[in-house]
RNA sequence: GGACGGUUACCCAAGUGGACAACGGGGGCUGACUGUAAAUCAGCUGGCAGGCGCCUUCGGAGGUUCGAAUCCUUCACCGUCCA
């Protein structure tokens, strides 16, 4: 790739809020990979995350992602796990306070959070670090010579801050320090670039780059990329919302999920999930917008696409055919879980005991809204015989083969 | 330390003595339709129960009342402001 070529790559999918900034980080970024190639120097780059959870979902890989971009060309990348960070909760991502958490919560979660980031990132090249190493050794009085480089009304200019300001909810003193920890990560790492969500707007660009101007460093430069938003293709994919599609499950059930997003969500997923290059990015965004490419065709493809990222082109392919058999053609699926029948069962409770229904009520309520098929044919009688061999259906998508 | 406000189901959010298992929205589920688990439309969404019956729920614990999510007491947590 050539230097332009690499820049539009690295820059895919980033989203500053503000052509001017995206201009300027652009050329800067030009610069030193230009700067890099002649000095053989590999770029440091660097993403924090702060293990708060310990499943990842698509969401978390938009970020890994770019950093395996970076590894492609050669690039070192710091994978920081925010052991102290996570403690004092970022700000950034709610309006919300966030609890904090204990060390020994972090580090378990962060260990994790390590392993599932290898399905993307190439072990060779990732440095994995704890940013309490060097958080936790900070003196008040650095701190206070950190924060005097900064002013109350920028952080009140912060769109989140400025909200909870205008609406009276409590902004604690110590969510401030938050922006300055990850500038001060970046300075400590030698950081020359710094991946982040659109919500890190601040610390990256505002915060750590004036914090590492202040200590004599070249300021790093900042690719803030979209946030993907779920499964409702409205807000930001999160485990708590149950909005996210996980990365521990199945190719099928990935897959699937990826089927159930809206049609307009499906450009930034692309842009955002995939593994694509520009030109197959933008011939599927071309083909979208002209309605030369069928759009569940389209979904089907980036389905497909995202599936083979995390579980290889084979389980992606079975995913995808067990989709169109099932779900298209309405033939029943292959495998599925079997019940072995004793004798007294009866249809609702196999439905509660085998998970297809919370409760008995709702096992029920399923049969009266016909939601509920044996051998394709709906059942009208809660009180049908079962027998062995035949397949119970609830819903469109959860089957079981009475044996 | 003082003044005031809050705590409702998965989430947001109504409800200020009875008709409240609790408005509305989101989410989830089911159905119809379709282009897919998209969009749209309709229904369902505490538990038990083969009828309209019972049980548990509105921060916790007590109390008043024939009757409370609603009133009182007290405790806990959260918040804003003043000092």
């Amino acid at each position: 790739m050539t230097i332009d070529e690499q820049v539009e790559y690295l820059m895919q999918g980033a989203d500053f809020g503000d052509a001017s900034i995206a201009e300027a980080m652009a050329v800067e970024l030009r610069e030193r990979l230009v700067e890099s190639e002649k000095t053989s120097r590999p770029l440091r780059v660097y993403c924090g995350y702060d293990p708060t959870s310990t499943d990842l979902h698509l969401g978390h890989t938009v970020t890994m992602r770019k950093l395996r971009q970076f590894q492609e060309l050669g690039h070192h990348v710091l994978f920081v796990v925010g052991s102290f960070t996570a403690m004092i909760g970022d700000p950034s991502d709610k309006d919300k306070l966030r609890k904090q958490l204990t060390l020994e919560t972090v580090l378990k979660n962060g260990k994790t959070y390590a392993e599932q980031a290898f399905r993307i990132l190439d072990p060779e090249k990732t440095e994995v670090v704890y940013n309490h190493e060097w958080l936790q050794k900070i003196t008040f009085t650095e701190l206070i010579d950190l924060a005097s480089n900064f002013t109350v009304q920028q952080f009140l200019a912060r769109e989140n801050f400025h909200k909870r300001y205008e609406k009276s909810e409590p902004i604690y003193l110590h969510e401030f320090f938050y922006a300055i920890m990850q500038g001060y990560d970046a300075y400590h790492l030698d950081a020359d670039v710094q991946i982040g969500g659109s919500d890190q707007l601040f610390n990256i660009v505002t915060a750590a780059r004036k914090l590492m101007a202040y200590k004599g460093k070249r300021p790093n430069i900042g690719i803030v990329l979209s946030i993907l938003p779920g499964t409702d293709g409205e807000i930001r994919m999160s485990k708590s919302l149950g909005n996210h599609i996980p990365l521990n499950t199945s190719p099928e059930d990935m897959y699937g999920k990826v089927m159930s997003i809206p049609d307009k969500a499906m450009p930034i997923y692309a842009r955002l999930a995939t593994e694509w290059t520009p030109e197959k990015l933008h011939a599927f965004e071309n083909g979208l917008a002209t309605n030369t490419l069928h759009p569940r065709d389209a979904k089907m493809r980036l389905a497909y696409g995202i599936t083979s990222v995390f579980y290889g082109e084979e389980a992606a392919k079975d995913a995808q055919e067990g989709f169109i058999n099932t779900f298209q053609k309405g033939n029943i699926p292959d495998e599925m879980p079997e019940y072995q029948l004793t004798c007294g069962d009866n249809l609702v409770d196999i439905m509660v005991s085998q998970k297809m229904a919370s409760s008995r009520g709702e096992a029920r309520r399923l049969i009266d809204q016909q939601g509920v098929k044996l051998d394709g044919e709906v059942v009208g009688d809660m009180n049908v015989e079962l027998k062995a061999g035949q397949v119970l259906q609830v819903g469109k998508r959860r089957f079981l083969r009475i044996v």
